[in-house]
DNA sequence: TTGAAAGCGCTAACAC
DNA sequence: GTGTTAGCGCTTTCAA
């Protein structure tokens, strides 16, 4: 069992004060040569981690940070983030931890703008934020940079060269997921990609999706299988659906890029009695019906509260506990039927 | 945004000293009827949450914490547990908590106890430990009570008056995911539920896996699946299973109720060309590599990673930051299958 | 029953 | 450059 040492005992044993061992261990400079080498001697030797609860004590600074989600109001997929921000306030709020939320418009670049120039007038410590809009979030993490405010993303990742952290799931390969999902579902017949454009996701995180699901059936190779691809929006919609449908009686498969999945189940159920096999997104109320139901196949789970309660849990621990935060942490590709659906933790 | 209190802040505001505040908190008793007024009422005014940080620097304590847990070298499946018992040690060791490892074998009963025996002498402050054998692990549990020693139990549950925490998984609800999952690849025919009885585990497990995967398909009610049960045992374990297929022409699928899935898939891939449906439980090398082949469909992940580092983790931060430990934690009953097998975190 | 004071390990300000 | 010291919020001891 190794003994634990604190400064103090560096101190002794190295024959100088603990002022120095700090400055030491913290490259503070004003350390003469022989001081350094003193201590770095016995550095060498003992295995020294400084306790972390107390490096904080000291501070007795308010870490304050803010999350800039996609108001949940616009677009029901980010609630269960509202849900994981609440846990990390109640969790951390304890450690003086000051989290505050900032909404923006998904469906708007100047309410991202708006918001992001809105927090960066707070000066906090740390800004948590989904990045939907490639080149708008170039712009502010540019802002950030300049302004020394460490940035964590998550939801899909942006190319940034500095520092930045990010929290998400590997697209591509969930679209492979996907399709072996409906590769064991159905033996053979056409089967379909749909998009259903929202107009402002951009447009990477379909593709990403998307290629992903060719790609497996590109190695499959099987002439037993057709991929039809199709877009969807939303004033006509329905009818939209319902003609390519029946355009298609060999369809047998459909793979929705997003958690809006409900909305073909709807149709489907309505136009037709043929059992279409459906793989889509995300746990919405709406989507778990029809996945208890048996319109819906099988989701696949993007864990948006873990994103974004991961995303501050880090920070916080990098703040208090010197802890480092991962740079890209892939989320599990979490696949849900009707039976572990209600067994999801955390959302 | 709320000002911080500390005790001195409620000190003053009482009109007492820190010392009363902390014995008023604590209930340490020896507190006059009129300076509890006093501070009671300025508690009930503001919302103080004392600084979990502050509160364990004084104590100094080192908490020592032991696991018990199977040799993984009688059984690989306890491997992942080490891994997350290390994550801990490796993340929690600054904090000054003391995490040491005791392995029993998972087909002796008395090396359990022996075990068990051990852990007892080092009085330690917790222990996390495998309940297997049921009647002896309540026996133990008993001990600990009387020595006054937390536990925390993770894997399997068992049933124990006194306060006790679990993390594991749902078996019932796991054995109706199986059994979705292979209604879902397999339109009809006779499906199997074959027990690997590796004679330690407590049949309990397998049961609740059972009860559940017969469940669904009564539930279903449908005439199109015929459930058959098989138990094998190591010795002659290929003949009976290659008898056992070859007396069910009609058989389409296999739900294996524990981590020795690949076994079973070993001897299809040997005996037969029909595609044989198979869902089984674990992230084990060689259940990989028959999921990747296809010899596998899907797999079930207990998590026994997780398991193992959360239950370290709620300890310590038990101990540290005063958390509640969850009294039964079910973790996610994860669908794995060729894709997203790679994208497990933490195993 | 109570208040005062020391001290946990570390940081930072301040003398020397 | 370096040592000393005060102090973070809390617990615990000790004297009153």
């Amino acid at each position: 069992m190794l003994k634990k040492y604190t400064i103090r005992d560096i101190a002794e044993l190295a024959g100088v004060s603990k002022g120095t061992v700090d400055r030491v261990l913290h490259n503070r400079g004003k350390v003469s040569e022989t001081a350094l080498k003193k201590v770095n001697k016995v550095l060498d030797k003992i295995d020294f981690k400084p306790n972390p609860i107390a490096k904080n004590l000291k501070s007795n600074k308010v870490y304050r940070i803010c999350v800039l989600v996609p108001d949940p109001i616009k677009d029901v997929y980010w609630k269960p983030c509202l849900n994981g921000i609440n846990d990390a306030i109640l969790e951390l709020g304890a450690f003086g931890v000051n989290i505050e939320t900032v909404f923006f418009n998904p469906t708007s670049t100047k309410s991202f703008l708006e918001a992001n120039l809105l927090v960066q007038k707070k000066l906090p410590d740390a800004v948590l934020l989904v990045p939907i809009f490639n080149t708008e979030a170039l712009i502010v993490l540019e802002d950030y940079k300049n302004l020394g405010i460490k940035v964590s993303t998550f939801n899909n990742n942006i190319e940034f060269g500095s520092v930045k952290n990010f929290i998400g799931q590997d697209l591509f390969q969930s679209g492979r997921v996907a399709a072996k999902l409906l590769h064991c579902i159905v033996p053979k017949g056409d089967i379909a990609i749909l998009h259903i454009n929202e107009n402002y996701e951009n447009a990477v995180f379909m593709q990403e999706k998307e290629k992903g699901f060719e790609n497996y059936f590109n190695e499959l190779n099987s002439s037993d299988f057709t991929i039809l691809k199709e877009k969807l929006k939303l004033p006509d919609f329905e009818s939209v659906l319902t003609k390519f449908i029946d355009e298609h009686p060999n369809l047998t498969g459909i793979f929705v890029t997003t958690s809006k999945t409900y909305q073909v189940a709807d149709v489907i159920q309505k136009i037709t009695n043929k059992k279409i096999a459906l793989v889509g997104y995300d746990l919405l109320n709406e989507n778990i019906k029809h996945l208890k139901k048996g319109t819906i196949d099988f989701l696949i789970h993007q864990h948006p509260r873990q994103q974004a309660y991961l995303g501050l849990k880090f920070l916080v621990e990098h703040f208090l506990f010197d802890k480092k935060i991962p740079s890209n942490l892939l989320l599990p590709i979490d696949i849900i039927n009707s039976e572990n659906v209600n067994v999801i933790m955390n959302d």
